[in-house]
DNA sequence: CTGAAAGCGCTTACAG
DNA sequence: CTGAAAGCGCTTACAG
């Protein structure tokens, strides 16, 4: 059990100054090379490493960052943490990671912790109850307490923050007009999702794909029983051709209704999943699916954090960057 | 911008000394019980929260916890997380997350790092390439900084630290003994994990649980090419009626090929997998799974550091904690 | 080039 | 009951 070794230890060891192991450390031009030498040589030696804590409090500053997320479950937000980590370490920023659960009361109280001084700045997506609720005060308040705040994914808000989004309306606009271009009549959607921003925003590109002439055919609810009624009426009765789904339910459950009926998959409907890239791949038939690539979405939101944290961004003036979707053709869209 | 107020301030704003007004927020018996009102009212006023940093650097810790993911995209994994985020949150302990992408490099560096005080306690996963290379120095020299260390998970490892697992062997031995009560005959496993740990375990559950006059039938490989014609020769050739999956690749295969070969699940096959609630719940059929309750083993490798870091553990003896599974039936193994 | 001093924001043994 | 002082482990302006 090695102790951590101190300057102060060092420096007697050294019988110079806890200053001079200081510079001497921190490549100082004050130090002589030769002092500079003995100093690297015996820390090395100790295996020296400065207590984070110490430099932290000198510094005023915490040396790392909250992450906010509303369902670790969900792959998509564990896809963006890993994005967010990989690029926290080029900046030697720790990831402190606090899940909300989806819950107002619970992201509240994330955000009222973090107005003590436990990160330099915070990543979140906020929570579909906040979404509901329409409540932002608790992020007003980190802004306050000149905490610089990035949303991500859900960025529907007004606060002065950056933000990143996935170009959720073009996706979808450009998965209909796929099937359109492919020459099939009837597209429709389902989403468990359709009182979320990010849900609103797929539909509206859903419908602004569709002609004046064209008819939408919309399976939406929250309710899995309710939905699942809306997606057999568009799949049986309304004999649609091809379904967008927004949602990991939507998706999943589109293909137990085809497989409930004896629709076969992609010969007499084709299927357009949101879901994650590990699981669509993995299904029978393989489900083609829209990529957000939350990675970048993660690394890209640490990045826009890190410029605020490095003086790098204007004070006051915030961006808002939209992440391209691509859409993965596998086999539940073949035509 | 309301930047944040300190002891000191306060402090001239009372005409006390600062230590007069830590200890009233402390509730320190040596104030008197007017001066604690006039501090703490005053305090609330401006709403004084200790800076964390500072009050760290006193008392020589951290306040935080690392946590090692091998991979975040195994939603177990970020189940496991969320499981560790709860339990924290009752401790007052950050969590800063740390991926390791199961690579040993990352893993190691990520050890190193810790060893300069980032964190009081270390929970971990090791990632594949560090079992298969069963190279564990990073992980003593953790415990010889005296950081304490929880092995979650991936426990089959002689190291002096405090251990949480999953009954593998049990849960497959039991899988298997299931079938068996039901009176198949040809019950199979696969697996593309067989090389790890976890996989020996399941393997060995599932072997123990035939008798000597069964004939095993065993898929194995970590390629997908060759796993999945030996999956194909053993529910083709050999005929097998049910077939356990030791994770998540192996269970969705299994699924695939028997579609293909217009095998029904579960008249022609009954299927056991080894995948997370969120997917299995969703497929068609739905796959009956594994649970292992990874939020149970994510809270549990949290208290059993919590314990070691408050000293009610007894120092050089260290415990193992094994959770149990529970065999969750949905569709795809009714018989 | 080196070191003494101040200070980051706290807590706590000690003196009065 | 209150406050001055020391100290957690660093960094850095300043003096010499």
């Amino acid at each position: 059990m090695k102790s951590k070794i101190t300057l102060k230890e060092l420096a007697k060891l050294l019988n110079v100054s806890v200053s001079t192991v200081s510079k001497a450390l921190n490549d100082s031009p004050e130090i002589s090379p030769k002092t500079a030498e003995r100093v690297k040589e015996l820390a090395k030696l100790h295996n020296y490493k400065p207590n984070p804590v110490a430099v932290n409090l000198k510094k005023s500053k915490t040396g790392t960052v909250g992450v906010v997320i509303p369902n670790i479950s969900n792959s998509f937000f564990a896809r963006v943490l890993s994005g967010i980590e990989a690029e926290a370490q080029k900046y030697d920023l720790q990831v402190i990671t606090y899940i909300s659960n989806e819950s107002y009361g619970r992201e509240k109280q994330i955000c009222d912790l973090l107005t003590a001084g436990f990160v330099d700045g915070v990543l979140i997506a906020v929570s579909e109850e906040t979404q509901r609720k329409r409540d932002y005060d608790h992020l007003f308040n980190l802004v306050e307490y000149d905490i610089p705040v990035v949303m991500y994914d859900r960025i529907n808000v007004s606060i002065p923050a950056d933000k990143v989004g996935v170009d959720d309306e073009k996706s979808f606009f450009e998965a209909t007009g796929y099937f359109k271009s492919k020459g099939l009549k009837k597209i429709g959607i389902a989403s468990a999702i359709h009182h979320l921003g990010v849900g609103k925003s797929r539909i509206q590109g859903y419908e602004s794909a569709l002609s004046k002439t064209e008819k939408p055919f919309i399976a939406a609810s929250s309710r899995p029983n309710v939905l699942k009624e809306k997606i057999q009426d568009l799949l049986i009765q309304d004999g649609v051709e091809a379904l967008l789904c927004t949602d990991f339910e939507s998706s999943l459950m589109a293909a137990r209704i085809a497989y409930e009926n004896d629709l076969k998959i992609p010969n007499d409907l084709k299927l357009m999943g949101y879901i994650s890239k590990e699981v669509a791949e993995f299904l029978t038939p393989s489900l083609s699916y829209i990529e957000q690539h939350p990675r970048d979405l993660g690394s890209t939101a640490l990045q826009l954090l890190q410029n605020r944290l490095d003086g790098r961004s204007t004070p006051g003036k915030f961006e808002e960057v939209i992440i391209e979707t691509t859409i993965v053709h596998l086999e539940s869209s073949e035509i």
